[in-house]
Parts: structure tokens; C-alpha cells; sequence
DNA sequence: GTAAACCTTATACCTAAATATAAGGTCAAG
DNA sequence: CTTGACCTTATATTTAGGTATAAGGTTTAC
């Protein structure tokens, strides 16, 4: 199996080496094994991993919140009624973000479809005020 | 035309006063009118703008994102490129949130579906790696 | 008219999430 | 066999986004 110096991991998944080294003493990533020398060696996977962090940062969740989600994949088996909670109520906020991104989005494309820049300003049927917009 | 106290605007909208101002100096609440006691006197709509904010950043929006969001609702009429650029950027960042939201949804979703907690680990058909979800 | 509960500014401090630096060990190329 | 580019840990610094505190002015309620 290929195995990941945590440089070579840095470049592919496109972050500074240090955040790794970060992210494996905040428990996101597994402690990897070593090679002889004290060298990480991360499997290929780790990249997607890193990815994923990356990619629910960019989506408003916290580190914390990460890891919690990163754990689900870890244990999904479990009947108790913890994880398949916790699981549900990560995919509540999901849905909770992607309303509140349609309105958004709704938003901007209202303003950006009906001021086509050809009326004055009064005859203009745009939306005034996004932060006006409903969101639930 | 009703008019807010920093403490009444924080109270309403669910944030510390400070950081009202801290949003004033950051340009993300225009400069309040003041009364002769030097106090703010802030318009009721600055709540919306304000829990616009705060919404936009539970989504990942930085605060930089999030005023030149605020700014586009102040001149959504300029025919320059510039403006209506940046207003369709805005809509693709966010079409590219919805995407990995709803592909991350997806994956949660079959998480707890299929792994109802009554088969042997054997026969669960879930999905073991969120992480490796395509996403684009 | 004075005490509590506000407001003002300025400055200091805090947390999350990195990122940089220092001091030293390892490895591959010439 | 040494030089450059890696790696190690530990520690310090940075940035964003607040939050707290100090020193003082204002307003409201008795």
C-alpha cells in the first residue's frame, strides 16, 4: 500500500505540512505509523481525508464539529441511540444550510437578473435589502 | 422612524453589543447617526443586517466575503462588469456550497439508513468513508 | 441628587485555526 | 562524505473574530 511522507501528503492535498502535523495532534487524523527513522507514513486515503476537512470548513463547520462527523464514518454500526442521533442532527444543519444557501442564492440572482444596468434607478424591480430576505 | 440603542440592536438580534461595534469598524454596519448624548442611534433594519451576518458566516462566508455580499445590495445598479461579476461569483460559490452540502447530506443519509443497527457488521452495506464522496 | 443601568472610547485579552521558527536528525545525489 | 532537501519536536507568532475591562459620561427611577 502506498504510504505518504507528510510532506509528499501536504502537496497532494494541497495544505501546509504543519496543519497536518496540526490536525493529527487535534485527533482528525489518525496517528500514522513510522518508518524506522520517525518519519510519518500516511496511507493514500488521507488525502480525501484532508479534502473532506477542508472542503466542511469552507462550509461553516468547525473543527470540532469535523471530527464529530468524522467519527460517525468510524462507527456507523452502532445501535445505541447516540450516534445515529448525532448523525441525524448533522444532517438536520445540512439541510438548514442549503435552505438558507437557496435563499441566498435567490437572492443574489433576483438582483442580478432584473437590474440588468439598461433602467434607471426607479424603475428598477430589484430587491433592496438581502438581509431582508426570509430565511426561514 | 424607530431607532436602537447599541444594547437594544444587540439584544435583538441575539449578538454582544461590542460586537456591533466591532462590525461598525469593520464596515459591515454603516456609521449610526448619533444622538447629542454621543449614543448610536441605529435603524431598526440593522437587526436583519445583522442576523444576515451571522447567518452567512454559519455557511463559511468570512466576514470579507460577507461585506462585499452587503455591498452588492447597495449598488446592485452598476452597469460596470465589476459589480454584477462579482454578484455571479457569489451565486457560484454558492451553488458550489449547495453541491457538496447535498452530496455530504447524501452520505450521512445512507449512513443511517442502511446501517439500521440490526445486522452483523458483515452484512451493513454502508458507506464507509464520507470522506472519499465525490464531491464535484 | 444619587444610584443603577445604560452609553462612550481605548486597550487588553481570548479562542480557533493555523503558520513560522529553532534546533536537530535523515536521506539521496554527486 | 558532504550539501540540500527533507523529516522530527517544541515553542512562538499570526490572523480572524470576537469579548472583557477600565475610565468616564448619560439617563432613568426613586
Amino acid at each position: 500500500m502506498e504510504r505518504l511522507t507528510v510532506g509528499e501528503l501536504a502537496k497532494r492535498s494541497e495544505v501546509n505540512s504543519q496543519t497536518i502535523r496540526y490536525y493529527e495532534r487535534q485527533g482528525l487524523l489518525p496517528k500514522p505509523p513510522r518508518l524506522e527513522s520517525g518519519y510519518r507514513a500516511f496511507p493514500a486515503e488521507s488525502v480525501e481525508r484532508i479534502r473532506f476537512i477542508k472542503q466542511a470548513q469552507e462550509l461553516g463547520f468547525s473543527l470540532k464539529e469535523i471530527k464529530e462527523l468524522l467519527a460517525l464514518q468510524v462507527n456507523p454500526h452502532s445501535t445505541g441511540a447516540d450516534v445515529r442521533k448525532l448523525a441525524q442532527a448533522k444532517v438536520a444543519d445540512i439541510e438548514t444550510k442549503i435552505k438558507t444557501l437557496n435563499s441566498m442564492k435567490k437572492a443574489l440572482t433576483q438582483l442580478t437578473a432584473t437590474c440588468k444596468g439598461n433602467g434607471s434607478a426607479g424603475e428598477c424591480q430589484c430587491l433592496k435589502k438581502i438581509s431582508l430576505q426570509r430565511v426561514k
